[in-house]
DNA sequence: TTGTAGGCGTTATCAT
DNA sequence: ATGATAACGCCTACAA
């Protein structure tokens, strides 16, 4: 009684030789694409003897095989902005069903760190990317691009790149956010911008440009914070306060740097909204439970993930097909954080 | 003039025939192990051959041969809870600075799909696994262990399993907490238990009954939320009020369930902490800025990540170690949901 | 120092 | 319907 694998996982030539079948018969009886090409009673005895030594097939060996993973991949830029993990989640909710794993990797917006996770995903043949890092100007998306690599942007998009693009109507969110401060008497608004190298950044600080002169306002408020976070965003409404406090409501590029304005309010004793109304951007989880809850623009994250998901299985299936984009409804959503301008003094 | 692998990606063998070596050779001259044993002269010039090629080599490959991937899994129950991020980042910067790569998956508290991700994970060969979803009772880590994967734990432990896990200190950090209300006069407290089926959700409800009755209180006012999530943190506290409402502090299991209660006291008209004080557990992020600013109990998030990580290093390394469990120190952080609770009626 | 050869576990293409 | 065979790309004794 030899056993050629002891105590080692079961190969699928261990499972054969139970069966009492060769290799290929085995692999056909367990791969329900071709079960059908075998005769009902082998498949049986195949899968029975499968269940019985506990076989779990070799992923590693059938991607080395047929190239494929059913695996992708969702970069990240920063997985504790609370932005990301209800996207994540819609993605992971149509591809799962679908039968893949979703290889999730962190960057933390760190461009190296980002070259090595996305080849280290290449590296291990994963059938498609998510990106949610792009920036306007993004020499490594470019070039996989042009090698062809299946992928769909999330949130962000890449300029004058024609890669399919799942991202929120954020022209329509600021000028919403605009409309509702002008709406209660605010002339004077500022915006603090996220980094304009990012296509969020840039589009929603075009849009509010647009939006104020719409409303017959000044369009010259406006501060870039460098990165998409709390201290950024206190740090910009720093330098706007050194520079003129003649303005009573602030649009925030997104809801981490409204946070920041809240630091500041704190740290100067500026009542919101009485003295100053703030709005955000993405509507993150637990804003109704901040001090004052915050006004914000929702996106809708978890469908944003699932359509980026969708999109990536459609080039996936259909290699050649053309680029397009998804813009989902941006929708104001008011809280605590805005009202009417104090009476000027 | 044959290329006999066009357009396709550049293979070992591509690399040693542009050299004019052996395949052999070429894989020696491109790994920093082997590489001492060919001449200086071969090894640049299978480098030079690589780079002008643009090779990449092929992880599966790699991984069928050697039955290794440099890779780890990091199993997280709910993405979406700001207590894991940090903890992400945590195991990140430990395993990358050592050459691994850490795939993240998130089982939304699913057992099937937790059994389906971690085999997912152990078919692709992950060195280690690294999980936060264990429950006491948990027959599928039990299996694993049996079967000798290598994991460590953290933040939960499995009842009566010998596998290192890194955790809170949370029986001391529960212990300040019921220190500190009682400190303020309180003698009616109640807790909110997070899941009783986890180590974390029964070891900060005995935490509790043992420091209530330290300060000789009762131990009585105890209600088990089913998940631990704002929505049953405010069923939990509806229910407790429906019985009594002789109560004047919360501690609640974690920070979600904490704004649970901060959802039924908005629903309810009660004021914190003027009418009931609250205090959290994990601090996670913003709720410095909620309303009221959570009392909480903060445990060191990147650091359980970063020691978790080490210690599957460890294990990786020297496969026959003992299991050790470490307990990483938890501190009360008072802000604005607690004060002295209200005169008697 | 370098080349040879075999195999990791699977699937696809033949042939039977 | 099933079996034989080769190959995916890499690594590593062993031989030279």
């Amino acid at each position: 009684m030899s056993n050629p694998n002891p105590s080692s996982a079961p190969t699928l030539r261990d499972v054969a030789e139970a069966a009492g079948v060769h290799t290929a018969t085995a692999s056909r009886a367990l791969n329900p694409k071709t079960r059908q090409q075998i005769s009902a009673e082998t498949a049986r005895r195949v899968m029975r003897a499968a269940q019985a030594l506990g076989y779990q097939p070799n992923s590693v060996a059938r991607s080395l095989k047929t190239s494929r993973s059913s695996t992708v991949g969702l970069v990240i830029p920063d997985l504790t902005n609370p932005l990301f993990p209800p996207i994540v989640r819609g993605v992971e909710s149509v591809l799962e069903s679908d039968g893949y794993n979703v290889w999730i990797v962190n960057t933390d917006n760190d461009e190296e760190r980002e070259r090595a996770k996305i080849e280290s995903l290449r590296s291990r043949r994963v059938e498609g990317l998510i990106v949610a890092t792009a920036r306007l100007d993004h020499p490594l998306l470019r070039q996989l691009h042009e090698q062809g690599v299946t992928m769909v942007l999330i949130n962000r998009q890449v300029r004058d790149l024609p890669i399919p693009a799942v991202t929120g109507d954020d022209a329509t969110g600021i000028a919403a956010a605009v409309r509702h401060l002008a709406g209660l008497g605010h002339t004077r608004i500022a915006h603090l911008s996220g980094p304009l190298g990012t296509s969020t950044g840039l589009v929603r600080s075009q849009a509010f440009r647009h939006a104020v002169r719409d409303h017959g306002l000044a369009d010259d408020l406006v501060v870039e914070c460098a990165r998409w976070s709390e201290d950024d965003g206190a740090a910009a409404l720093r330098a706007l306060l050194s520079r003129t406090t003649d303005f009573t409501a602030v649009v925030a590029g997104n809801d981490l740097i409204a946070l920041g304005c809240y630091d500041v309010f704190a740290e100067r004793g500026l009542s919101c909204p009485g003295d100053i109304s703030v709005i955000g951007f993405n509507d993150m989880p637990f804003l109704d439970k901040l001090r004052p809850p915050l006004t914000t623009v929702a996106v809708p994250r978890h469908e944003l993930g699932a359509e980026a998901a969708r999109m990536l299985l459609d080039c996936i299936d259909e290699p050649g097909r053309p680029a397009r984009s998804l813009l989902l409804p941006a929708t104001l959503v008011v809280r605590g954080s805005t009202a009417a301008p104090p009476r000027r003094a």
